[in-house]
DNA sequence: TAGATTGTTAATCGATTAACAATC
DNA sequence: TAGATTGTTAATCGATTAACAATC
């Protein structure tokens, strides 16, 4: 309630959806109390930093000798991330990485939803209990939604067809994983997942310690 | 060839990947020069950075009025980053999102390869031209093959017993796709891959802009 | 009360950006 | 040569860490 309208540094926030997933499992442990110290032990971050981004989005202060009451910190980080609103997005390229993403079921406790998927040869009418619909339906689709959220996971030879049609439809933020650099407009977000190259980071970092 | 071991800085490090990446589309397209600018306004960071990552990277510095080229600067980037040299991984837990790892063949670039695939019910003798073998082989296979890298795709329930029997073999890097936070030694790194949280980390820079 | 834990202020550190000289 | 581009040095900025006071 306090102080849920300041603006947090970007390195808390990219900090809190680790807290965030964390305290989720505590909550699941029925663990009453959280201390920073133990956030900061488990997650390898510094515990000064921990204290720092946690009373910059606690609602109400840790108590001395306590620590945060669990399922309160985790809703003040939730409402601070704005995972207690949702999110609608589409997916594009229901191949099997497609169906993987349809039938995740993580997607709810961030506030997001994929409520359909498109192809251009559909071989399901459904994935996940959601529909699966042809391509040619998408604009229509993405206008009577107004949906702002898309997801690629077509051929790179697709990809930037797919991205351009989404962004004429009012998409202002894209998920890709083609492995291809899309050329968007400024105004458009987009997040590159390239899971080659996230493996291949850990295999860096392994390297550089040995 | 000339100051390939100098340490990088880590932000840097983190940087080279997007060149990398963008530089084999390039090299694909037949671009025979690259300048900082271009690869600056294609990835959204500043040409200074740019120039100053490139330089503590390239054999052969650039050229004025020319710019870089292409694919010397691309090997230059594939030795720092030691995608010349392959590891081998395995994987645990060949279910829908495992097998769409296997298939994957983007990991060539990034000298990484899966070598085999494992899991308590295996439901095909091989996936993507890679063998899956039970759980119980998993052991001796990851002993005799002196493997450091595994990816865990098994159910959250199950994950920390297979992260634990990675580590007590050998394994010293793991990459996580199980929405569970591992207790492991100080020593073995771990790469969490949480795709609810990626996504919805876009959708959190998407309000904040609005 | 004593001790543990929080929260804040100041110091350090690292990374980014700006200005400019060097080069083809 | 003139202009474009590189590469470096210095200034700024932001994030992390250290020290310490406040609180239950």
């Amino acid at each position: 309630m306090k102080k849920n309208s300041i603006i947090l540094l970007k390195s808390t926030l990219g900090r809190l959806p680790l807290y965030y997933c964390y305290l989720e499992e505590m909550m699941k442990n029925g663990e009453e109390y959280v201390s920073s110290a133990v956030l900061a032990q488990s997650l390898s971050i510094n515990p000064v930093q921990v204290r720092k981004d946690l009373a910059s989005v606690s609602s109400v202060p840790g108590r001395p000798k306590l620590g945060f009451k669990t399922n309160q910190l985790y809703n003040d980080i939730k409402s601070h991330l704005g995972y207690d609103n949702y999110d609608e997005a589409v997916l594009v390229g229901v191949g099997s990485l497609g169906k993987v993403l349809m039938k995740y079921n993580g997607f709810t406790n961030y506030g997001l939803e994929i409520i359909a998927g498109f192809d251009a040869n559909p071989t399901s009418k459904q994935v996940g209990g959601k529909a699966v619909m042809s391509i040619d339906m998408i604009e229509s689709f993405l206008q009577r939604f107004n949906i702002k959220i898309g997801i690629i996971a077509v051929p790179s030879s697709e990809a930037q067809k797919v991205a351009d049609l989404l962004v004429s439809n009012g998409v202002q933020a894209i998920w890709n994983f083609a492995p291809a650099t899309l050329r968007l407009p400024d105004n458009v977000l987009i997040k590159n997942e390239n899971l080659a190259a996230s493996l291949a980071a850990l295999t860096t970092e392994l390297r550089r310690r040995n």
